[in-house]
DNA sequence: ATGTGATCATTT
DNA sequence: AAATGATCACAT
């Protein structure tokens, strides 16, 4: 694929992200020589690379931002054509030790969500990945109110995590976050701790945004919009 | 084995 | 239809 610049500034990168819209996938990938798989089952991420491609986020898959140097994350948001969300959106891998005294603060989360930049994609599995339209790319950072409802989650599930709980964690726990398998598989195993404090073997979890807190974010976005 | 990119697929 | 568990690819 060719090479796009890295850029410099904030209003640079959500000029080029919102220039996007309207765009489809199989346009964005020929722009850049990539080749549009026929479906997302042996590429899940695919949508995400290629955005990340397009805009010149720095490659590869390090523990940091997708734009280091401005501090903020790329995430593309599958909507379907009433602009709702049809999946959660996977946020970050979660700890399963190392947690007595952590604080919401100082969380690989809540640096994760300080800034994103949220791509919509009109995602449905019934339209051809190609043909699938990307919507308008929005900056989001967390309001006081949006903080208190992630932080509340996080401490919620991170407590059950700390108290050695964490197989009795379902998605029923938190209004806007959830805890899910995130693995190669379900043979995949971390370490964690039981409710005794012994050290025992599960599946590794990661933490996700429910629909119903991106789809608010969308609506917050078209209304100023 | 872990972290980044997520969606798939089955169950409820 | 929504929710939850399972899974795929690639880099480190």
């Amino acid at each position: 694929m060719t090479k796009p610049k890295i850029p410099k500034s904030e209003a640079e990168l959500l000029n080029r992200a919102q220039n996007l819209a309207g765009m489809t996938l199989g346009e964005i990938a020929a722009s850049i020589n990539v080749v549009v798989p026929k479906d997302l089952k042996r590429e899940k991420g695919w949508i995400g690379l290629l955005l990340e491609q397009v805009l010149g986020a720095s490659a590869g898959s390090r523990p940091e931002p997708d734009f280091p140097h401005l501090g903020i994350e790329l995430k593309s948001l599958p909507i379907n054509a009433q602009g709702k969300p049809l999946e959660t959106t996977f946020i970050c891998v979660a700890p399963l030790t190392g947690l007595v005294g952590a604080q919401w603060q100082t969380s690989h989360i809540r640096n994760k969500l300080a800034r994103v930049l949220w791509i919509p994609v009109i995602s449905e599995r019934t339209i051809p990945v190609a043909d699938r339209m990307v919507g308008s790319a929005f900056i989001w950072s967390p309001s006081a109110e949006e903080e208190q409802l992630l932080a509340l989650d996080w401490q919620e599930l991170t407590d059950m995590i700390v108290l050695g709980h964490v197989e009795n964690i379902h998605g029923k726990h938190g209004q806007v976050l959830q805890l899910r398998p995130k693995g190669a598989n379900s043979q995949a195993k971390t370490q964690a701790y039981n409710r005794h404090g012994q050290p025992f073997m599960t599946l590794p979890r990661g933490f996700y945004l429910k629909t119903n807190f991106t789809q608010a974010l969308l609506n917050k976005h078209l209304r100023i919009n």
